[in-house]
DNA sequence: ATGAAAGCGCTAACAT
DNA sequence: ATGTTAGCGCTTTCAT
């Protein structure tokens, strides 16, 4: 068609090879700077690899090493601040030792994790980083991970049954200080948004909320306990039902920022003044939780932090092959943000 | 050390082929469905896999068929709305089409996104899809895609000298209705932010702010023009300076919703009224600028679509082999999102 | 210091 | 319907 286009093939060692009148090999470890090559022929190869804008092709030598440096990285979503960050905590360690990462998104959906768990074990990565997908129930296809003996690392929503490493927040006591707080601040009926208690981060937190009350002799309303998905559109509408109530609470806490927003912009539209009248807190110091209005009291969980023991922890199993390492699980201190939606003056 | 410890080779498809006494061309065949495998062996090599949990070296098959069903994205930062929206708007076509996505982010660094072009062309993807990072002002790395004859479609941050398919917005209109609807609200200082021009955005941004003044007869004054790298806290301190300039505007446009925050936050600290005093709009829509007080004026840059268009241009340039293609532009018409922050009395 | 040869796991062309 | 063979591009012994 277009005569004049560049046809070119993908440039090969072979290439490089036959222009130099040497051997792959001999190319290969000059490129890679292996000793015993002479200085000239490396400086050949070097330059005449440039000039032919080589590439190496990764997937061959993947192939042929058993090894791809990449980190497979499977989170619910990366738009969140939580998720992103650990990301972000990742990707910093990942690539000063070399690694690169692939971020999956599951989107929540247990079939997407499955499919990309698939996808990743397929692709030889050489290390896995998982956060459950909310629906996620049944964790056996985390199985074929270990078969594969590829290492595997959670972090925030873990598979507990599963003897690997993980790296936490105590979001129990994440809740605890919240739902203290908030007593302090004189509330006195406080709701509660959970998730699905098959997530150990949700369970853990609503057995903080429940220690909290009970630490203040504050008897436990299971009708002010809510359990859904926790997003922006549910939070709104478990509030809508909690301040229809005839004996309506004086606080909501979520355990997460996003059906606390939802909860704050019911409360908002209806007039409903916060922190005097209702107060309200989440979970996870969402970037937004410090823009609204008022200023949403939250629980931050490190997010950074964990992205980076994440990786430590996966070069740690890589160095040592995937054998005679112990699981390790690591837990973090969640920090308490005290805002506006909370500030109430104390009776 | 264990000597319970499983300790399993992969298995391949040699495996399964000595197990079932056949070849693993058959067992290749029959694993894929192929025509003309009996239906007895498919059913056995099937089960057989799933027995021994065979997982298929999609490395292997990638450099057999030089494929990889993967397409890579690099943006400049995952968590924002803008790049996460385009980026599920992608998945969600790839996925539907057997492909997988690899998502880099630049950090907007332009050494890292070199080298996640040159990971991505090494891991032989198949295609991609980029918006630039903001200081990449030199293209050049972009130029061994083309070489390496794989699909590279942009979009939002463009490299304009390539002779590439890209989706964009209007930004010269999506500026120009901002700004236009900023003068009938009765504005007449506007000052505007700006990033770097050598980025069509920007300079596009830019021109419908100019043409929406000079639609005015609003003289242009260059000492209200700013530019910086947009981001929260650039934006705060310019909007400091602006304020405490003698002859201080009334309004402020910026080309970025995280500059046009920061802004936001001086003047509410400083108590200067939003929308009375001083109106301010950004650009993008993303979530936070519903939620901060007041709610800010937006440009809709139509995320999902952007990602959705992107995936199939790249679907139909590899349908196309890459070849007689003519590279595509679409252009969308953004949309203006008209809230508190710049709602002042109509004089 | 360099080369020859084998092989990573899979697929496809070419038999039969 | 199944087998044989070759090869994708690279790396790594094992020679020399």
């Amino acid at each position: 068609m277009n005569g004049s286009h560049r046809m070119s093939k993908r440039i090969t060692i072979l290439d490089l090879a036959k222009r130099l009148n040497t051997t792959p090999s001999t190319i290969s470890r000059a490129l890679r700077d292996h000793p015993g090559v002479s200085k000239s022929l490396r400086e050949a190869a070097k330059s005449l690899a440039r000039e032919l804008n080589y590439q190496p092709n990764s997937v061959a030598s993947g192939l042929r090493k058993g090894k791809s440096y990449t980190i497979g990285i499977v989170v619910p979503h990366i738009n969140r601040d939580f998720f992103s960050n650990v990301i972000s905590g990742i990707e910093d360690i990942a690539s000063d030792n070399g690694y690169k990462v692939m971020i999956c998104q599951s989107h929540d959906n247990e079939e997407k994790e499955k499919q990309y768990i698939n996808t990743l074990v397929s692709a030889r990565v050489d290390g896995i980083i998982v956060s459950l997908g909310m629906n996620t129930e049944d964790c056996s296809h985390f199985e074929q991970v270990l078969n594969a003996r590829i290492p595997l690392i959670f972090f925030d929503r873990v598979c507990e049954q599963m003897d690997v490493s993980r790296i936490l927040n105590d979001d129990t006591e994440g809740s605890f200080k919240a739902v203290s707080h908030m007593i302090e601040m004189g509330y006195k009926r406080i709701a509660y948004f959970s998730g699905p208690e098959y997530l150990n981060v949700y369970r853990d937190r609503k057995n903080g909320y429940l220690k909290a009350l009970q630490n203040n002799s504050i008897e436990v309303d299971k009708a002010i306990i809510v359990h859904h998905d926790l997003t922006q559109e549910t939070g709104w509408k478990a509030a809508e039902k909690l301040m229809k109530m005839r004996n309506r609470p004086d606080a909501i806490f979520s355990s997460s920022d996003f059906a606390a927003l939802g909860a704050l912009l019911y409360l908002r539209e209806n007039n409903v003044r916060i922190p005097e009248e209702v107060g309200i807190a989440g979970f996870s110091n969402e970037k937004f939780t410090s823009l609204v209005n008022p200023a949403l009291t939250t629980v931050d969980q490190h997010s950074n932090e964990i992205g980076t023991f994440c990786a430590k922890q996966f070069l740690e199993e890589v160095e040592l092959n995937n054998e005679n390492y112990v699981p390790r699980k690591i837990i973090l201190n969640p920090r308490l943000i005290i805002r506006e939606s909370t500030k109430r003056i104390k009776e």
